[in-house]
RNA sequence: GGCCCCUUCGACUAAUGGUUAGGUCACCACCCUUUCACGGUGGCUGAACGGGUUCGAAUCCCGUAGGGGUCACCA
């Protein structure tokens, strides 16, 4: 049985790659018929931010990422939260002193400043200089007795090489005499990352570790745990990072990171999980767009690359152009309603769903429902004018055709697409001129914009009245 | 700097010793067209470098270079 788990830091906001971290541990569990869960990974007080675990699950409820065991999901394995379980990395730790594969130590943080100034300066490596590695249990005992503030660290072997097998990226090694004695438990009695993570994946039965490749230097110390606890240690899977333009770590700095940006900034989720899922992966090269069900079919680890992946803004707007124009318009609706309401748009939704269907086409977030057809919504007000277009289309003449046509299309009954076609055609027709020079100005007119929907359509879904007041108001207003 | 990982078009990638190195995004041109799009057609651009192994290497091996990650009582 694959048991799989995703294990974010409540520190804020959700990283588009843990997201797809999230992503693929959800993907091969399902894959597997496996079962994928949530932890949460709070052992640093320091760094706690109130809402973060709410957020994280409604991010991954919005991604459409699924857990069957976690917080507020529960399980045979819990708590799945790790500030809930100290007891037992205390417990943990204390077994591996007995073993002698950890020791306490008292070095103060001043003193571990100072040592490891001193090997910068001399340039060795800044490691942990072992003055506590051999104090005696007498000593030892005393001093925790007294009251002196401690931590834990891991006993690295000495003069070994330390192997361990990687699905992405096959057999690695380290050299015993580069590993830390790492740091178990922290004087403040919360275990660090590198004890919690190995006691909870084996209590918690986890047999695929997948996880970011910042973690393939620390693995060692994780096989070492294992070892020392005398328990199996799972398969391990370092994920190729995603990467700013410049082949950096994707950092905040350069964009957007969260995935609650991106939520925000109109995309929807079933492109972001598609967008990402690409990132690092690919199973046929010839398809772009897959359902959460191709995913599941196809996902394979050992398909995952090895070398990380840009994270192209581009590529990522025209796959969610791509999903919102397989859209219907009642499906778009209930997305971009609470759009229109950020701006104070009110309209019905029979006719947010007209303006939706003739935008959909050129669309590349929500927010272009919104933002690139405000003059659905309100009259334009020409601030922000296209001067080039205006210079080139409202001319005196086309100001004076549009004064001929405007009763003309007053006197029309109907107004819809093909009526209003033809009374254009029409007058272009009888003066001579061509319908470009009547369209343009018109557009220009009622929208603001040298840009949009067909005009036909344009007018048609504004509809006669506010047409007519739009075109009157430009005529005598518009210069 | 030590250690570890990585390296196919600008970006994401395919191919698992024999292909004119394929696809997608972006970009350019043309078509469609009232604009912008959509759609269609075509195009541009790629194996980091140097050695091997082999009849044959993008693919296997070694070296070099470049990039990245990591070196906390953070995860």
């Amino acid at each position: 049985m694959v048991r799989v788990r995703f294990a974010p830091s409540p520190t804020g906001y959700v990283h588009v790659g843990s997201l797809r971290t999230a992503l693929y541990c959800y993907l091969y569990a399902r894959h597997h018929g496996g079962v994928n869960i949530l932890r949460i990974e709070d052992t640093d007080r320091t760094r706690y931010v109130e809402g973060a675990v709410e957020n994280i699950i409604r991010t991954m409820e919005w991604a459409g990422i699924e857990f069957d065991e976690g917080p507020f999901t529960g399980g045979a394995c819990g708590p799945y939260v790790q500030s809930e379980r100290t007891e037992i990395y205390r417990a943990h730790a204390n077994q591996l002193i007995a073993n002698n594969d950890a020791y306490v130590c008292f070095c103060t943080s001043e003193r571990l400043d100072t040592v490891r100034k001193q090997q910068q300066a001399s340039g060795t490596p800044p490691m942990y200089d072992r003055h506590c590695r051999n104090l005696s249990k007498e000593e030892v005992a005393t001093r925790i007795a007294s009251g002196e503030p401690h931590v834990v660290r891991l006993r690295i072997p000495i003069g070994e090489v330390v192997r361990f097998h990687d699905l992405i990226r096959g057999d690695i090694e380290f050299d015993s005499k580069t590993i830390d004695d790492q740091v178990l438990l922290k004087s403040d009695g919360f275990p660090t990352y590198h004890l919690a993570n190995i006691v909870d994946d084996h209590m918690m039965e986890i047999t695929h570790v997948i996880r970011g490749e910042e973690w393939l230097s620390s693995t060692p110390k994780h096989v070492l745990l294992y070892r020392a606890f005398g328990w199996e240690p799972p398969k391990f899977a370092h994920l190729p990072l995603l990467l700013n333009a410049d082949r950096s770590k994707l950092s905040k700095r350069q964009g957007d990171v969260a995935v609650e940006d991106y939520r925000e900034k109109g995309y929807l989720p079933h492109a972001l999980i598609n967008f990402v899922a690409l990132l690092g992966w690919n199973p046929s090269a010839t398809e772009e767009i897959f359902t959460i069900h191709d995913l599941i079919r196809d996902f394979d680890l050992e398909r995952v690359n090895k070398g990380g992946a840009v994270f192209n803004r581009e590529k990522l707007d025209w796959m969610n152009a791509e999903y919102m124009r397989k859209m219907s318009p009642h499906e778009l609706l209930p997305l971009v309603r609470p759009l229109l309401e950020k701006r104070n748009f009110v309209v019905s939704d029979e006719y947010a769903e007209r303006v939706i269907a003739v935008m959909q086409e050129r669309v590349h977030t929500l927010w272009d429902f919104v933002d690139f057809a405000s003059y659905f919504y309100a009259a334009p007000t020409f601030a922000d004018v296209d001067e080039k277009y205006k210079s080139k289309h409202w001319t005196e003449e086309a100001k004076s055709r549009l004064g001929e046509l405007l009763p003309k299309l007053d006197a029309s009954e109907t107004w819809n697409h093909d009526a209003l076609e033809a009374i254009i055609r029409e007058y272009a027709e009888a003066n001579a001129v061509s319908a470009g020079k009547l369209i343009h100005p018109l557009r220009l007119a009622v929208t603001g914009r040298g840009m949009g929907p067909g005009l036909f359509e344009l007018l048609s879904v504004i509809g006669k009245e506010e047409c007519l007041r739009r075109i009157r108001h430009a005529l005598q207003h518009l210069t």
